[in-house]
Formats: structure tokens, C-alpha cells, sequence
DNA sequence: ACATATCTGTCATTGAAGCGTCATAAGTCA
DNA sequence: TGACTTATGACGCTTCAATGACAGATATGT
């Protein structure tokens, strides 16, 4: 999942610079040098994490930051404040008014970066780990939650156990013998042909459709070998 | 609730420093200057939040950083790095190592302090005597005062610490060892199941409507997991 | 101090969910 | 076709969570 950011900046070479390192290390950016605006766009866009200079047109920074945290739906919003001014009393205000960080220009694209990394890692940690994708199915591990298409799937523990392991390396193929050691340990006797039974299991919760019908199967067989999660629509044989 | 820092520091004139000045903010301060002793409290004392300088004895700043966030029960510590060095490259490599923010000497006490309690407002909202809140239900964690729908709920020590837990970290599911650490203490030994009870106690309280019906369950059970305060009743169709 | 009410941890019981195995059907390749 | 591989439904058995009860511990009020 991309994280969106809002940077909110008017200083024209400044947001150049900064949206494209944003932008090069994969994120999404949305930008205004209007204090009104930003909360306009932080209302509509839904960002992930704002990027506020201190001064800009209409609204200073410092005000934009206060009413983000008074409003409900940016309340919990994280913040990286920007400045030129060094002086310490403006970090304490900018931080105690609720900015999450704080850099002062000039300052190195690299580390706002890492910062806003590190403030995303804390706060959103499913944006950077615990959650895992492949072609419509999503889990969250930290949750403990699955969806395909956004519906929610219900798995029992070794479904869940099984499927994370294949959405941690999509595409492999693995062999039974492979799947036991990874999904059931490596010191657990069971039958080879038990897995076949949970790979069943598992293609039935996640390929229910509400109507009753089958969604397209995403789990590959493969012969004499084992099987993959793939995204591929090959072995369609109707 | 007072928060504990864990201050890990070898040199002798900052520790004061930075010790009375978190002691007179109302932060109860552990200290250090070994590195290998920093893990071992960061166990045993379940610090709120780490204080860690890159110039320390034994192991470097960098490498309990590291060690910290491999361990699963201190891996969501938040880290403020503390050092000599303004290096660019060194602040991003503190980042980009798990990091929650980075000061560099010579540094105000006041902006530690501001910085502090800006990671702390994001982390463990119940530590700056806030209100929490989540699908319905509210805990004013000065007040000690519950309620779910607006009405008043009524709950024990164990219950109300259980539930604030689950507020702090919503959706996420705990083990029944993670809960028992987290809300009975590290130290306290008690069986496993004891959390099924309280769990019991808990969704009894919480769900009780007035008029003796029962109000939507938020709180999951993941079978061979834990359990999870979630907004999502409606899981039961694929 | 006492008596009472509340809280806490443990246990036994019950019911349900999940697991592994098998027998059989279906599919694939030579 | 025959040999081999996988899919599927069924079925005991095990594991796990929910629940009600209880006795000791703790807090509260008189």
C-alpha cells in the first residue's frame, strides 16, 4: 500500500525538490502552498501524513497544525513541521501544538525522508509492515485479518498459517514436504497428503463469492511438484 | 499514569541533567550507561519509551537500537536516539534503524522533553491522561470512567486495565501471554486461561444493555491467537 | 476491629471448531 | 488403457474457548 502525503509548502523549488524524492521513494504526493487548502485537502485527499511549512500564504503553519489536531477526522493525522527558523522555542511550540517532527531548513531530502518513515513506522505500522498483498487478497498479521476484494475471509489457524506463507513468497512453487516444514514445523510428523486437505480448505474460504459462486482460483496446482499462489488465469480449463 | 523512560547515558553530567528534568516533567527515570544492561532493563522494567545515546559501553547505541526492535516484546518501544555526531548520514542510519526521532548534543532538555511527549501523545494516548476511544465506547483514563453508547459502564481494576490496553492498540490482536504482560505485569505469574476469564468479565460489562439484551461483541477471539477489540461484528457470511 | 461486599485466580464441565486420515472420485500423462 | 497424481466428502479425535462455580484475597464501610 502507497502512503500519501500532503506537503503543504510555497516555496516553488522547494516543493520541486521535495515531491520528487517523495515521489522517487514511492510515495504519493498531493501539494498546496495554501493554508486553507491544506485543510480543504486533508479533509478530501485522506492523506497518510502531512509535510507542513511554517510559512505559508493565508493561514501560518503553526494555526493550519492546531486546527488539523482540533478536527476529529485529523485529529490523529501525523505531522512533520518544516522551517527555517532554528530557534528552540519554535520547535517546543511546533511540537507541543502537536507536530510529531520537526526539521529545520536547510535540510537534507534524505533525512525528511527517514523521518517521515520513522513517523509512519510508528504510526501506520500497516504501511509498513505486518500487512501482506497479492492480487486482491490482503492480510493483515498484526490484525489477524483477511480480505479478497475487500471482503473479509474467515480462516482457521493453519489456513492462516498457510496462506501467509504463501503470500510471503508469491509465485514460488512449494513442494508438500517444503509447506510442512514452513507452515506446520519442521519436527511434526503428518501426512503428506494432509496439506492437499488444507490447500482445499484454503481455496474454499478464499474463493467463496457472496452469491454462492466461485471467484477465480489463485492457488496453482502443479503437478508432481506442489503448489504456488499465482495470479496467473492459465488453468482456466472451461 | 506516570510514564517510565529508560535512560541509557554514560556520561555522568548529562544523566543528572537529563534526569532531573524528566523528573521534575513527572517521569519516572530508569538509568543506565551499558548497553547489554539497557536490553535487560528494557525487559524488566517495561520502560514507556528508551532514551539511547550512539556512545555507549559495551554495545553501541546502534546495535541495542537494532536488538531492541528485533525482540517481539520490545519491538513497538519507542527509541529517542541521543548523540554527538550531526552527521547527516548517521541521523538517517539512526532512523532508518527503528528510530523514533534523533537529537543531536549539544540538545535543550526542553525540546528532549517536547519531543518525548510528542512520541508518547502518539503511542500511549491513556499516559497523557487523555480520553480514548473506539466504536462506541470511551475510557477517560483520569476520570476512571467508562462508557459504551454513552452509557455508563461499570468495571473492576483488572477489567479496566484490560480494556484500556485494548484501546490503546486497537484492532491488534494480543496473545494470552502478550495480555498478561502487558496488564498483569511481567512478573506476576498466573495461568494463561485466568485471561479467558477476565476476557469473560470484560465483553459481560461492556456488552450489557439496559434493558438485559446484549449489545454487539467488540472483542474478537482468533482461535490459537488472542484476542482483539474490533469494530467489525459482521464477519460471519464469505 | 469487624463484617460485608467486591475482586481475583483457578478449576471442571460443556460445546464447538479445527485437525489429520482415509476411501473414493476425478483428472492427467505416457 | 494403465499408472499415477490430485480433489473431495466424511468421520473420529483432539484441542481450544466459554462458562458457571468457588474459595481465598482485598477493599470498603461502620
Amino acid at each position: 500500500m502507497r502512503a500519501k502525503i500532503l506537503l503543504v509548502e510555497d516555496d516553488a523549488s522547494l516543493i520541486e525538490l521535495v515531491t520528487y524524492n517523495l515521489e522517487k521513494e514511492g510515495f504519493d504526493v498531493v501539494r498546496t502552498g495554501d493554508g486553507e487548502e491544506a485543510l480543504t485537502l486533508a479533509e478530501e485527499e485522506k492523506p497518510d501524513l502531512v509535510v507542513l511549512d511554517w510559512m505559508i500564504a493565508n493561514l501560518s503553519g503553526i494555526e493550519v497544525c492546531r486546527r488539523l489536531r482540533r478536527a476529529p477526522t485529523t485529529a490523529n493525522l501525523p505531522i512533520v513541521m518544516l522551517t527555517a527558523r532554528g530557534d528552540e522555542a519554535d520547535r517546543i511550540r511546533g511540537l507541543e501544538t502537536g507536530a510529531d517532527d520537526y526539521m529545520t531548513k536547510p535540510f537534507s531530502p534524505r533525512e525528511l525522508i527517514a523521518r517521515i518513515r520513522a513517523v509512519l513506522r510508528r504510526l501506520r505500522p500497516a504501511l509498513q509492515g505486518g500487512q501482506l498483498e497479492f492480487a486482491g487478497i490482503t492480510m493483515d498479521t498484526t490484525a489477524h485479518r483477511v480480505t479478497r476484494d475487500g471482503r473479509n475471509v474467515q480462516l482457521g489457524p493453519t489456513e492462516f498459517r498457510l496462506l501467509r506463507h504463501f503470500l510471503e513468497h508469491p509465485g514460488r512453487v512449494f513442494s508438500r514436504e517444503q509447506l510442512l516444514d514452513a507452515v506446520w514445523g519442521r519436527d511434526v510428523y503428518v501426512e503428506q497428503r494432509t496439506v492437499d486437505v488444507h490447500i482445499r480448505r484454503l481455496r474454499k474460504a478464499v474463493n467463496a463469492a457472496p452469491d454462492g459462486s466461485e471467484l477465480p482460483d489463485l492457488i496453482r496446482t502443479v503437478r508432481s511438484a506442489g503448489y504456488s499462489l499465482d495470479a496467473t488465469p492459465a488453468m482456466q480449463a472451461a
